[in-house]
DNA sequence: AAAATATTGTTTGTATACGTATAAAAGCGA
DNA sequence: TCGCTTTTATACGTATACAAACAATATTTT
């Protein structure tokens, strides 16, 4: 019974440990990840959901809205929002799809592709300080394991 | 020439994909992650960092706010608007620092503990289906690898 | 074919999290 | 005392998701 009490860590270790949980490591991944995305991306008002918008669309132009959502992982409410700026920078151009007026077709202005492609280099080197602590066979191991929770 | 365009997908394979990088995967992983939580946390307004906060200041009374931050990943903005809403629902007391003026030292009030013993079973189960999709060595493997990149 | 119903695309409102920057108050060290 | 640090609060911009609303398209039913 006293012997529960004595090494300090054993109660709190049997019991639930925020810090130990899944959710929480990851939300902590995560806050580096977009942290060094910052500081190493070469524009200060580019953000990773904006970025990953802007490469998508060099990819394939002519997304609508919601489709340009659907590949980068943003709900409707969300994409709205990260179109609405990149638009409001002269990033994004925007036009009626001919085939269905409910659909806006968007795609990179000559802004938008020169940003791409002067940001796009900064992006690999973004995911390798992210990967950095990691060997070359954990980190394939870490992304393997990552797309199968998602 | 011809070669590189046959194969649909060379090009793109050869270039930057969003999709395949470290920081987008960690993004989606945590959306569902926080997804989970919402749906089996069992209090609709309960969130993520609240039950940080809920959990730590259960195990450890009469932290200041800066200090609780610290322990659950959280910057001194971020950490005073959780600490606010906590308080606005009656689930955190707070009370002036004898020993240093600028702090305030926050505790659960019963409802606050009522509530964590309730939800932190429920912690738990979210857990182990965040991990659903791995077999329990390879849970380990992706909990170890993600702290060494947090 | 016309009408009714369901789905999809987009916008807006609400709430929360997050980081930066700023400010005020209190503590602390030289 | 002066200067630096720490604690807390606030303002701002962005991301996130849900819900509601509306328009347009698609499907089903009669």
């Amino acid at each position: 019974m006293g012997k529960s009490k004595e090494s300090g860590d054993t109660d709190l270790a049997q019991g639930y440990r925020v810090e130990a949980q899944i959710g929480h490591i990851l939300r902590r991944a995560h806050q580096r990840a977009t942290a060094l995305f910052q500081a190493h991306i070469g524009d200060d008002n580019v953000t990773p959901t904006q970025f990953a918008a802007l490469v998508k669309l060099r990819d394939e132009p002519d997304l609508s809205q919601n489709h340009l959502g659907r590949l980068t992982a943003m709900d409707p409410a969300t994409i709205q929002g990260v179109v609405r700026r990149l638009k409001a920078r002269g990033l994004v151009q925007d036009r009626p799809d001919p085939t269905d007026a409910r659909r806006t077709l968007l795609r990179l202005s000559v802004r938008g592709e020169d940003m791409a492609a002067r940001l796009v280099p900064n992006g690999t080197v973004i995911s390798d300080q992210i990967l950095a602590p990691l060997r070359p066979e954990e980190r394939q191991v870490l992304l393997d394991l990552l797309k199968r929770i998602s």
